[in-house]
RNA sequence: GGGCAAGUAGUCAAGUGGCCAACGACAACAGACUGUAAAUCUGUUCUCUCCGGAGUUCGGUGGUUCGAAUCCAUCCUUGCCCA
């Protein structure tokens, strides 16, 4: 199968200029993916873009991941419905060394590979830009009408929002980025989020204006999740891939809650499984959806290629233990508890549990919960369980009598959320 | 520079002198039902609370008034039109 077909039946593939998969099967190609150097790790929402660069190599073409030092300074304006901050140099800077570690991980950069890929900052090439180069030999072959006719420029014209120019010449910043990379490295694909299609546009146009180039472009839609909420999105924020930002069981429980219909979607676009075993998996999971089996096959894979067979050991183990019916708190051996990797985990005093602390109070000083009010509210709901136990009596005391090992206490916050406090 | 319009909680969006911590929608969190799904129903969502309340909000600042998100002045930001 061509790597476009792979892509197209993994759904993966939502634009894709004419020519590109001939292109693709004529010669070993290089391409490239931009990557906003807006925070100092990826998220599962970069994850895609991530994906295709994985594909694409493993298809013997060579991968070209773009950290955006100079267009992260300026701001894409693309899904963005008011005018974005810019990030300070020093911030830019953590952030992109934060990425470039982590993109290390996931592709192949061997030199002595054929097609090793490589990591360039267009920091490099447009610091040396000046703003008269730029707009006599870039600008002069864009015409104004052409970036306007772009969504991401309509949108924003339309709205009572505004645009400054900054972020209109945005589109143009990322085009040179293309043409320079044509230029310069003979490179002639560019893939990217559906959001990047305008932007991406724009750059094939420069080098087919400015070369007589011919450049190709695919694009990956936008992920969503079934009910139309943000993808990568929970209650904590962001789902990164930092497993100091998200330990790894709470990044493998983010897949395995996904909903069925996001699971058969997802399970084709984040894993590299085969057809057949995706089509197996989704007939197992329709005889027995209780079973879960595409989440729970979704999750491993996904976990072991963020983070490795270990940690993902770790985080199935705690979720048994946690999840389990049949474990009691009690049935926990204090290893199990001490093994409870990636959970919140905090300590309380031992004086004041021998003394008795309301429950209110002990929730809002360790800090499962904001406040007391929010404590109290949680609790009236019956949102609150103490060792697997549920607590609706507000006047709860929390004493010495609840730990269990003589050590910890098990704190559950709706069926999802656990913390593990251990007395001191 | 001139004229007009707008700025309200996470988002959208009502409210145009007291009944306003501010209708509603979405989103989010929690409960019931389930499969740690989906759909549905219920509760909560400015902050703190001894659950009786208390405190701080409606772009900023000053003012009018017993009382202001609501009126006035001024400033800032944004859009539209004119120069």
């Amino acid at each position: 199968m061509s790597l476009i077909a792979e892509l197209k039946w993994r759904g993966m593939i939502q634009d894709i200029v004419p020519g590109t998969e001939e292109q693709l099967s004529r010669e070993m190609t290089s391409g490239y993916i931009g990557f906003d150097p807006t925070a100092d790790s990826l998220h599962i929402g970069s994850l895609v873009p991530v994906l295709l660069l994985v594909h694409l190599q493993k298809a013997g073409h060579k991968p070209i991941a773009l950290v955006g030092g100079a267009t992260g300074m300026v701001g894409d304006p693309s899904g963005k419905s008011e005018e974005r901050n810019l990030l300070d140099e020093d911030t830019l800077q953590q952030n992109l060394s934060g990425i470039r570690r982590q993109l290390e991980k996931y592709l192949d950069f061997d030199q002595g590979i054929s097609n090793p890929a490589v990591m360039v900052n267009n920091f490099d090439w447009f610091k040396q830009m000046h703003f008269l180069d730029f707009i006599r030999d870039i600008g002069k072959h864009i015409t104004v009408n052409y970036m306007m006719a772009k969504d991401s420029v309509k949108k924003r014209l339309e709205g009572t929002t505004g645009m400054s120019f900054t972020e209109f010449s945005y589109q143009l910043v990322q085009g040179y980025d293309f043409y320079w990379l044509f230029k310069n490295r003979n490179c002639k694909l560019q893939m990217g989020g559906s959001d990047q299609w305008g932007n991406i546009v724009t750059g094939t146009e420069l080098i087919r204006r400015k070369t007589g180039g011919e450049a190709f472009a695919f694009t990956c839609p936008l992920l969503t999740k079934s009910d139309g909420g943000k993808f990568g999105k929970t209650e904590k924020g962001n789902i990164w891939l930092d497993p100091l930002k998200t330990s790894p069981y709470q990044f493998y429980q983010f897949w395995l809650n996904a909903t069925d219909a996001d699971a058969e979607k997802w399970i084709k676009i984040f894993t590299f499984l085969h057809r057949e075993e995706i089509q197996a998996l989704q007939v197992e999971h329709e005889k027995n959806p209780a079973e879960r089996a595409l989440q729970k096959k979704l999750a491993r894979e996904i976990t072991v290629f963020i983070h490795g067979e270990e940690d993902y050991e770790m985080a199935l183990a705690t979720t048994e233990k946690l999840f389990s019916q049949t474990a009691a708190a009690e049935h926990l051996s204090e290893r199990d508890l001490h093994a409870l990797e990636g959970i919140v985990k905090s300590s309380y005093g031992i004086q004041e549990l021998k003394r008795g602390v309301d429950l209110v109070q002990f929730l809002a000083e360790t800090e499962i919960l904001s406040s007391k009010g929010e404590a109290r509210k949680m609790i009236l709901n019956g949102g609150i369980s103490i060792n697997r136990k549920k607590v609706e009596n507000i006047q709860f005391k929390v004493d010495t009598e609840l730990l269990l090992h003589e050590k910890y206490i098990l704190v559950q916050k709706g069926k999802k959320n656990f913390y593990l406090i251990e007395a001191k």
